[in-house]
RNA sequence: GCGGCCGUUGCUGAAUGGUAUAAGCGAGGGUUUUAGGUGCCCUUGGGAGAAAUCCCAUGUGGGUUCGAGUCCCACCGGCCGCACCA
């Protein structure tokens, strides 16, 4: 398209062409890293400055990337460029900015291709992610390269399971609100000013007994408990990694639910203050909200029914509806409450429906044939069951404790055992559920709310006054649901039969994977299976090298299958003698073989960039207080700006946010949220063409004619999709850069639209920003001579004018993230140069040069450079507006009529509202059309509008 | 089902409650060129009119306001999140 024949080449031989842009941005690159232009000092260590740092500091963060093996195409560098281009600007407005990239480099898919090909999964990353760097290079990022590292590196990971042995040794007090090390729990223990679980004192308590009490409180704990199972990929996922279907999210295989011992974090300690610390965080509300969901505060309380013939053993619900408690009309128990085995007698009742049945003999089998079905389902069954209630009753009866009614205890699976107390009091009146699960087992309903007037459904879940709700002692009908919980809630307190409580529907995080591609655990088990933490000077522990990567995978839907990791089969990696350091003498050990998840590494990493090649700390804490600390206006410390897709609205962002809270707790950091202001960027989109039987054509290939899009003569559908290989309709950023040149691919993602809003990528449409490119070029080099045109002379008052008013516009806008705005500025000037025709006087070329810096910046050293200065413009001020030139000297004045324009005045901008109007209401056309009616009002807004409201 | 976001031109999109449609693409015309392409210049929401100018238009229908693309309500369409969470 840009290609130039020999006779263009003749007239304008130093025209900005691919060919010469590609020379300029070789040219640059190769200078900035010669010169480091972008190194932050740090205010101690390794990478401090030679001075003091006087500029105020701004940390800007892309989203870890995973080096994919499929390269990049255009969409992905989409938040780099926007990275890099604030970070320019900030640059050039007096910030000492620290911008790098490092890798997020453990993954399944290297691991995938290791089975598949025998390749370490080692060599495939590295390869990755040297084309990955190579790609980004070619854009012009200004990274601190000397801060960028890989989640793989044993430097880093030696931190991730220092950090994971912080957790493993560190408990919640729920007194002080804080995490705090297990040695001051062990203290308390020993000095008996804490009880053990059975009242023993902690010296009588053998190590696998104190272990276990640890176990309880630990942050990082080892726990026998129901996960989710993944045959098909042979390993354990963590509830973010089950989709809604009750599928992996990756390979989109079955989950079932199994009892298996795994690693656990308990984020839940921290779910109040994950809750809360979010309001002073700049993030997108979306985020936030969907962060308020997945923690899902609920208020409510908590309430023992007591079950006949069990005085010992009450089942305690937890409800959010205590003002119902008059209608709770039966119960249910999830099937797999450890109660179900308790209550459940020899034989069925008298009066037992046989609907309730299921068919058997006896309660016992019942409910074993129930719980067996249940667990055989797989979570997609459930789902796909839809809410048609099944369950069965256990033979025994509770109490409600307001009413003295005997009530049916249930079996059933829209209970869950995660949520609440795993039990719930059944108010069919109130609940949607309940009715449907009442309807199918006819059961009673007492309704405890009035329905609004005409009521015609069944269960009503809002608001209204109490009915049906009084007994001896207390009376709260009349009462609106508000005021008839605080009331319940206080009898029942009083009463001991329940109080208050706050639940969440977030649960701990699965921590251990089957894999091979992972951090391994610093973690040995002793004879006794006691865990015990690696010392310090034992990290990092290494990734052994094994024959096979891969886990034992199984038939997707065999539920009936266990976890096999890839590591334990490496006996000689596994069994070791070691001296732990603590007394014990050198002992055999066995290690965990499990590894950790891939979120582990994308925890930290943004300490890791503030002092990359510590080896005796974390970070040092004067360079985190400096990037990280907490300040005016960002209350909780943080990064300043961090871009990425809005996928990891919870995964990442939440994780992360846990880790954060934990090393503040224990004092490693003075930042208790790792990310202050949170952008997330959009989706470029492309078009797919799908031919008669649906598959993807070549987009490239397409062309569009007569209203249709034709492929080989045949024509096909364009719907919007995602960019790939697979739809066939990839664009890399090589070819546009190869094409066009960086600067033009640069200004054109950011010039497509907003930032944060998904749109359709426009081959086609790149040529706009080339064509920019060169008139700014032409405005400056002479395209015949390669002279610099530009002149001495004074530019007149409407070029002075559209120059400062750009200034201040673009300013502003990149300040705010909005480059397609701040570009549709430079390109207004630009033309407006252009337009004016004639050489450019170097006072409006040189703040234009620097005005484009950071949006296309290898043209604008060049530019720099040409025009006579030294070095780079990547530390130049950027040109601030003179306020007299950012308005015009005179303003077109709207005059309306009841907001209709019927004049126009060109008036100074400096006029006053009394001489506005005066001059409104003298205009002729005015005159003509408020036609002798009275003025009843007149709103000025000078200098631009004058609103007459006619009487 | 619940919650959130969004509907402006042929397309991507501008517009602190104050002149709707900036900028780019595409399209049409002109110019340079032997020619194509590139570059440069002009036009480009709809309707009426010779023109000045006027009328209509921000998914649909209401409302608030001197004035609504912008705020409120309902509906239609699309995107995203959650989903038996007691």
């Amino acid at each position: 398209m840009s290609e130039t024949t020999p006779a263009a080449e003749a007239a304008a031989p130093h025209r900005y062409t691919a060919a010469l842009a590609a020379d300029i941005e070789s040219r640059w690159q190769d200078f900035w890293d010669a010169n480091q232009t972008f190194a932050a000092p740090n205010p101690t260590g390794d990478l401090a400055g030679d001075g003091e740092l006087a500029r105020p500091k701004k940390f800007i963060m892309d989203m870890f990337p995973y080096p994919s093996g499929a390269g990049l195409h255009v969409g992905h560098p989409l938040g780099y460029i926007a990275t890099d281009v604030f970070a320019r600007f900030q640059r050039m407005t007096g910030h000492n900015v620290l911008h790098t990239l490092g890798f997020d480099a453990f993954g399944l898919p290297a691991e995938q291709y290791a089975v598949q090909t025998g390749t370490h999964p080692r060599v495939s990353t590295e390869a990755n992610m040297e084309n990955m760097r190579r790609q980004l290079r070619r854009l012009g990022l200004g990274h601190d390269t000397r801060r960028s590292f890989a989640t793989i590196d044993p430097d880093y990971y030696k931190w991730t399971q220092w950090i994971f042995l912080q957790i493993f040794n560190s408990w919640y007090d729920e007194q002080a609100d804080r995490a705090r090390p297990i040695g001051e729990l062990v203290e308390q223990f020993e000095k008996g000013e804490r009880d053990t679980p059975d009242g023993r004192p902690w010296a009588e308590l053998t190590p696998v007994e104190r272990d276990a009490v640890l176990g309880e409180y630990r942050l990082a704990y080892a726990s026998e408990s129901p996960v989710n199972w993944c045959p098909g990929l042979g390993t354990v996922l963590a509830n973010e990694e089950v989709t809604a279907d009750g599928r992996s999210e990756r390979g989109n295989f079955p989950v079932f639910k199994a009892k298996l011992r795994q690693w656990m974090m308990r984020i839940t300690a921290y779910a109040d203050r994950l809750l809360s610390d979010l309001d002073a965080l700049d993030w997108p509300e979306a985020i936030k909200l969907q962060q308020r969901n997945w923690i899902g505060r609920s208020e409510g309380a908590k309430v023992g029914f007591a079950v006949e013939g069990h005085p010992g053993d009450p089942i305690t619900v937890f409800t959010t509806r205590p003002d119902t408690l008059f209608g709770a009309t039966y119960m249910v128990l999830a099937p797999e409450h450890p109660l179900v085995d308790t209550v459940v007698p020899a034989a069925w009742p008298e009066g037992t429906k046989d609907a309730w049945t299921g068919g058997a003999a006896t309660p016992a089998e019942a409910v074993a044939e129930y719980r067996r079905q249940a667990q055989a389902k797989s979570d997609v069954e459930r789902q796909t069951e839809g809410k048609n209630k099944t369950g069965v009753f256990s033979g025994a009866y509770a109490v409600n404790p307001l009413t003295g009614t005997r009530i049916p205890v249930f079996v059933a699976d829209y209970v869950l055992m995660g949520y609440g107390t795993g039990a719930i009091m059944a108010v069919p009146g109130q609940d949607e559920r309940d009715w449907e699960f009442a309807t199918v087992f006819d059961l009673p309903v007492v309704r405890t709310v009035r329905p609004p007037e005409g009521w015609e459904g069944e269960a009503y879940t809002g608001q209204g006054p109490a009915i049906n709700s009084a007994n001896d002692e207390i009376d709260l009908n009349g009462l609106e649901v508000a005021d008839a919980k605080r009331k319940v809630i206080a009898y029942l307190e009083q009463r001991g039969i329940g109080e208050g409580t706050i639940n969440y529907r977030l649960r701990d995080w699965l921590f251990s994977r089957q894999r091979y591609w992972g951090e391994p655990f610093p973690i040995v088990y002793d004879e006794d299976g006691v865990a015990h933490a690696l010392p310090e000077s034992m990290l990092p522990l290494e990734l052994p090298e094994v024959e096979d990567y891969s886990p034992r995978t199984f038939e997707p839907d065999d539920a009936d299958t266990e976890p096999e990791t890839p590591l334990s089969r490496n006996a000689e990696w596994v069994h070791v003698e070691l001296d732990l350091g603590d007394g014990r003498g050198v002992r055999p050990y066995r290690r965990e073989t499990n590894t950790m998840p891939n979120w582990a590494g994308s925890c930290w990493y943004e300490l890791r960039y503030l002092d990359p090649h510590n080896d005796r700390k974390l970070v040092d804490p004067e360079i985190e207080r400096y990037w990280m600390g907490p300040r005016e206006g960002q209350p909780h410390g943080g990064v300043d700006l961090y871009v990425g897709g809005a996928e990891h609205a919870v995964l990442h962002l939440l994780y992360a946010r846990f880790w954060s809270k934990v090393l503040f707790d224990l004092g490693h950091v003075s930042s208790v949220e790792p990310f202050h202001k949170l952008f997330n960027q959009g989706m470029i989109q492309a078009y797919v063409y799908r031919d008669g039987r649906g598959f993807p054509v070549p987009a490239a290939e397409v062309e569009e004619r007569d209203g249709g899009y034709w492929y080989g003569g045949e024509q096909v559908k364009r719907e919007l999709g995602k960019m790939g290989k697979s739809l066939k309709n990839a664009v890399t950023p090589d070819e546009i850069a190869a094409e066009y040149g960086a600067d033009t691919l640069r200004l054109y993602e950011m010039a497509m639209g907003p930032l944060d809003v998904s749109r359709p990528w426009d081959t086609r449409a790149v040529v706009g920003q080339y064509r920019l490119l060169q008139r700014l070029w032409r405005n400056v080099v002479d395209e015949t001579t390669g002279e610099v045109t530009v002149t001495g002379s004074e530019p007149d008052e409407d070029t002075l004018r559209a120059l400062h008013k750009a200034i201040d516009g673009v300013r502003q806008d990149l300040e705010g993230l909005r480059f397609n705005t701040a570009i549709a500025k430079i390109t207004e000037l630009n033309n407006h140069l252009t337009k004016a025709g004639g050489p450019v006087p170097r006072s409006v070329a040189e703040p234009l040069v620097l005005l484009i810096a950071p949006l296309a910046p290898h043209i604008a050293e060049e530019l720099w450079r040409r025009l006579g200065h030294d070095g780079s413009l990547a530390h130049e001020d950027l040109p601030v507006a003179d306020p007299a030139y950012v308005v015009d000297e005179t303003v077109t004045c709207v005059v309306q009529i009841k907001g209709k324009i019927k004049a126009r005045l060109e008036v100074p901008p400096t006029i006053s509202d009394a001489d506005l109007e005066a001059q409104a209401l003298a205009d002729p056309a005015v005159v003509a059309a408020l036609d002798g009616a009275g003025v009843r009002k007149v709103i000025v807004r000078a200098p631009k509008l004058v609103n007459i409201v006619p009487a």
